[in-house]
DNA sequence: TCTATTATGTAGCAACCGCTACAGGAGTTC
DNA sequence: GAACTCCTGTAGCGGTTGCTACATAATAGA
């Protein structure tokens, strides 16, 4: 593996861990580079554009956060809707993918203004998460596992956009109203 | 009334337009002016600084937006949970909504990395909605039913969210999802 | 009519942006 | 040792950003 190589993949983990720390602030070429402790030059030098370096960054994470997931809930496990609801809920305000839930929202708001490459990073991994979450739904055979994983995603997602505009104590409120929403069992 | 309070009235109503429309794409002091039609010089004559001129522009959306959901669903009525996120999510997908809701979601995004007046009117924008939703739940007294209307506001937004990730069918699939999960009655 | 305030255009500053030209060092191959 | 490729620092270009200094025009009040 030649140096630009090795460069690369170091340069590549520490701003996924700099994006996961920080959120979408600190994007400018510069700012990346201080990050990655090289000098912009190079950071030109390993990836082609600034385009590339974000790509390789979150796709990384990405990968980080899928992984994360898997060992959360193993292959084969399934739950019904509203378990798995209140689960991911749990999960995805947990400290460690809190993190990853707001910059994910962030990359979404880039995405909606159509900025590269998040229009395309948004959307992989909203792929990855429903066919991670698809499986794993217990539901009748001939349910649109793939819709319902969606609108699953679309919940737990909501919270963390809320989330980032409530206090701490409006937002333990509105994980109990959805445990409401949801615990209960059908009498 | 000042010719300057004038301009800045007919200034402030254009760029609400015109992020609207566009979004928050193009928010450069160069950009807005050309949108409202002055130049940029004079922009920051009727506004102290471009924090001010989007604060203004976006507080007037937010007037606009809580006033429509009044005629929508007028004071007084109430409806169950259930019923009300699916009215909400039907109403929010709306062509006319739509473009807000997508506003909405990059205003938080922009929240998310604490940029000005984003922060502010986020928050402000949440705490409006919660307050326009909460009285028209249904619910038992004793509910907390602020943190529910947070929870419903959640899913809703999450709705828009992961619209900006995906097909137009595919975000078809999920209404319906949502439908089946939330319209059944309980037997 | 003189003066003071308000309104508007011209021009440009300093900082930052993504990116690149160029030169030189380091190592490898013949 | 010469030639060559890979690596890295310096320096800066052309563009955009938010914002401002300055001069002038228009309007109002005395």
């Amino acid at each position: 593996m030649s140096i630009r190589d090795q460069q690369r993949e170091r340069v590549t983990e520490r701003l996924a861990e700099h994006l996961l720390a920080t959120g979408l602030t600190q994007t400018s070429l510069r700012s990346l580079a201080r990050a990655a402790a090289v000098s912009d030059r190079m950071l030109l030098y390993y990836f082609t554009d600034k385009t590339e370096v974000l790509a390789a960054a979150t796709a990384r994470i990405a990968a980080h956060s899928v992984a994360g997931l898997a060992t959360a809930l193993p292959d084969g496990t399934k739950l019904p809707p509203r378990e798995l609801i209140l689960l991911a809920a749990e999960l995805t305000s947990g400290p460690e993918m809190r993190r990853f839930m707001r910059l994910w929202v962030e990359m979404i708001g880039a995405a909606a203004k159509g900025e590269e490459p998040f229009v395309t990073i948004s959307a992989q991994l909203l792929g990855g998460f429903k066919a991670w979450l698809a499986p794993r739904l217990d539901v009748p055979s001939g349910t649109d596992r793939a819709a319902l994983a969606g609108a699953i995603i679309a919940l737990v997602d909501g919270l963390t956009l809320v989330e980032i505009c409530s206090t701490e104590a409006d937002m333990r409120a509105t994980h109990e109203a959805l445990a409401g929403l949801f615990g209960k069992v059908q009498k």
